[in-house]
DNA sequence: CGTTCAATTGAGAGCGATCAAGTTTAGTGG
DNA sequence: CCACTAAACTTGATCGCTCTCAATTGAACG
């Protein structure tokens, strides 16, 4: 509740969908006319909020779904006492919320990491959605099963990988994410995520990780400071981690 | 591919739908005869598989997508070495191959735990179903959302329980679902995962997850048997975990 | 300049891994 | 009905990766 006073509604003219900066990168799949003023439609406001605000909380039921269109923001589920697990981040075009809107109350939080900018979408038009726009149904089933695809990863390395391995796993699913976003120069992409964050995904606590990170800076495998990555040695990172890269293929951008 | 070598096609007068033992628990929703007739012209095979059978496998491109009817299968990631994650159960009316219906490959294995019974619907008429039965396409939507919210619970624990809080979050998991299908008697349940089954879904070493649940058993949390689990204080298991009972809304079954 | 938060480093403890045998159970064939 | 076998389950002993505790440093901020 607090976190969701930090949400802050923008009612001056909203970006239009056609205009929409992120919908332009080549990645997304060009939408019809019909299909971009049915989005347009769908779209209630357009939100920024602020680091650290919570934008979904855990059993609460929101109104909302949203498309993330700037910034970086993180799912993730917290026990009684201070543990927490991230269970995925979330970057520019990710959509968030699907599991209110489809039951109605969401066992997950999410969290702005950065100052992000949001597309609200008024769940109860979900269903008109679905009933008259197939394609963009079939697009947000889509949406929904990358977001299982990201968190099958994560629970294999959480599960099974040692510490070395995840944050080589993180760090290079990251890099092929942002790369396809066009967020990274070289090999480096700047990371928002705090050591605290990245033991959080990690299910490690944020000593090891650091001493972790740290002994792969030694090895060359990856270059670090607080606020960027570089991938330092890719192939040795992909074949420690068996992590191949991503497929670059269009997808769709609600 | 050995695997998929024991996947026996039934050509026998196939299960009518609207007469599908499983449609008829009260747990899920009623369909429309419409909603019948499209399931059941979607339905391309009836299929068993033995225990261990592959149903779908990593990297492959499955032309089918499958309901499970009858038995327990899990789905699961393999590493390189012999290490590998369970990342869940798939007990009956759960859909699997999802994943693969929607990008071309599949970044995850299916295998059988028990003697299954399979539905297969062909993937490429997927897209008939979103253009036509929009009712079915959000059913299709609520369970991929519902597998993730497993893999989302998974993670957690996986990531940041402990053994015991592991074994009684998956316990308490298996229980509370298999009560909504009606296969729990008391607090006991039939229970076909061997401890290696529960090891790798956990993220414990088999040596580790025997010695828990020993430990557990000694405590009266719970009961084992290798082929039945009881669960012995479910309050405490509760407690313990943090894990609420599962509401028992009504769901969809394709 | 205190204060605070992120990163860093050292030391010691412990949970869970690995190694190494056993034991029970189920299935098979004589 | 009884060896024989293989798979699953148990249990003990030891190792080590990762955790916790405890400080220190550095940067950002009011």
């Amino acid at each position: 509740l607090i976190g969701r006073a930090a949400l802050k509604s923008d009612h001056r003219p909203r970006t239009d969908c056609a205009q929409c900066p992120l919908r332009k990168l080549s990645l997304f799949r060009p939408f019809s006319d019909e299909e971009l003023s049915f989005v347009q439609r769908f779209k209630v406001a357009e939100l920024k909020a602020k680091p650290g605000a919570t934008i979904l909380q855990e059993g609460q039921d929101s109104p909302h779904l949203y498309t993330l269109l700037a910034g970086w923001a993180f799912r993730f589920k917290a026990l009684p006492d201070d543990r927490r697990q991230i269970l995925d981040f979330a970057l520019p075009g990710n959509l968030l919320g699907m599991q209110g809107a489809v039951f109605e109350k969401i066992e997950h939080s999410v969290e702005a990491l950065t100052e992000v900018t949001l597309c609200a979408f008024d769940r109860a038009r979900l269903w008109e959605l679905f009933n008259h726009h197939p394609s963009l149904a079939f697009d947000v089933a889509w949406l929904a099963s990358r977001g299982e695809h990201f968190v099958d990863g994560n629970l294999l390395a959480v599960g099974r990988q040692t510490a070395e391995e995840r944050v080589g796993h993180l760090f290079l699913q990251l890099y092929d994410r942002l790369a396809a976003l066009g967020a990274v120069e070289g090999k480096k992409f700047a990371c928002p995520a705090s050591q605290r964050h990245i033991a959080d995904a990690l299910g490690l606590s944020l000593v090891h990780t650091n001493k972790t990170i740290q002994r792969m800076r030694r090895k060359g495998l990856i270059r670090w400071s607080p606020d960027s990555v570089e991938i330092g040695d890719e192939g040795k990172l992909r074949a420690m981690t068996g992590r191949r890269e991503d497929d670059r293929r269009m997808r769709p951008l609600l």
